[in-house]
DNA sequence: TCCTTGACAGTCTACTGTGGCATGTCGCAG
DNA sequence: CTGCGACATGCCACAGTAGACTGTCAAGGA
């Protein structure tokens, strides 16, 4: 109980509850929207994570409703859990990026297999460029003050992308192959 | 024996045996040195995959030396898998920002915390970009002419640095705090 | 010479994260 | 009324992370 030391993912899960309860399922996908671009987690994680919380006395499991829904309600131990993580110092970002491995080791790999593989994966990078930017222009575009807080992630993401284009854009021929690189997603 | 289907990392580490034998302590520092900044692994991750390999038959291991080294050797089957790896379809990058998840959820905490964490965060990138832009002009400096494949993922970590950069220095006020965002590192 | 220090080298364990299979529920279209 | 697809959870195996632990060896100071 004292001591009970969260990591991120229980914590955005306790984060989420704040705003009261939530099912396992809701959480998924709550966390899948909201949190998903930049914190990865899965269902099992999340089920996971739910039924350790309960046993730890950070939230409560309620009654089962239709189709076996089981809402969860955090409890002001969980509150205070969260609040002690909300201080903590978030750690360094992580980053995995499987193409550039290919990239690196393949030097062998026949002509034109790796310009594929480039072109496909910048293809992919537009794709979630343009989404995220129409997400940006829609929340800019409604009338209102916009939480500059709400809009940072969002930013974040369509900075990074755009990078990423740029960078696919600057990669040599011998890499990128000819044109094939510039090959639009949609 | 065939059909052993290859993780990016056990790929990662037969790459590096395909230019001779290595102890698991030297491919811990190879890879950290070379796939990084892109690709993260853990000394224990590295043991076990060598010794899951070794049963596997895609590397042998040598006679130990000093200190408990021992060398491991790629064998026909490791460069028959290895090679195979490197013609899968590299998979989509996975990115993992912790401070975007304190400061979504960070609505909650004393002014000032958030400004610091973001601060602190802000100096981290600006020292990773100026050792990447070091690395980036030394190899560019260096007579002769450069790989053009061994510059790429430094120049993608450029390009990631300074979009982070940016994002951080058009962050409003509210978050960022007076100029506390704009400390450098060093 | 002995002793401390610190880099080297590998092992172990607990926890976190991913992906897929299995099971069952329920609304609805045909 | 049947079968399909979305909903909802549980379970397992494997991949990846973090840090403690043991032991080895070289070098330099007391």
């Amino acid at each position: 109980m004292a001591g009970y030391s969260l990591n991120a993912t229980a914590a955005s899960l306790l984060g989420f509850l704040m705003d009261g309860p939530l099912t396992g399922w809701d959480l998924v996908r709550t966390a899948e929207e909201r949190i998903g671009d930049f914190w990865s987690l899965t269902r099992s994680q999340v089920y996971r994570e739910l039924t350790a919380m309960a046993a730890a006395g950070l939230i409560r499991a309620g009654e089962l409703g239709p189709r076996d829904r089981r809402p969860y309600a955090i409890t002001s131990a969980g509150q205070k859990a969260f609040r002690a993580w909300l201080e903590r110092e978030p750690g360094p970002e992580s980053i995995r990026f499987p193409l550039l491995l290919t990239l690196l080791f393949g030097r062998s790999l026949p002509r034109g297999r790796l310009a594929e593989m480039v072109a496909h994966h910048r293809a992919l990078h537009a794709d979630r460029l343009a989404g995220y930017e129409a997400a940006h222009a829609e929340l800019v575009g409604s009338r209102g003050r916009i939480d500059p807080i709400s809009l940072a992630p969002l930013e974040l993401g369509i900075a990074y992308e755009r990078a990423v284009m740029a960078w696919f854009d600057q990669l040599p021929l011998e890499i990128a192959g000819t044109a094939a690189g510039k090959i639009s997603g949609r």
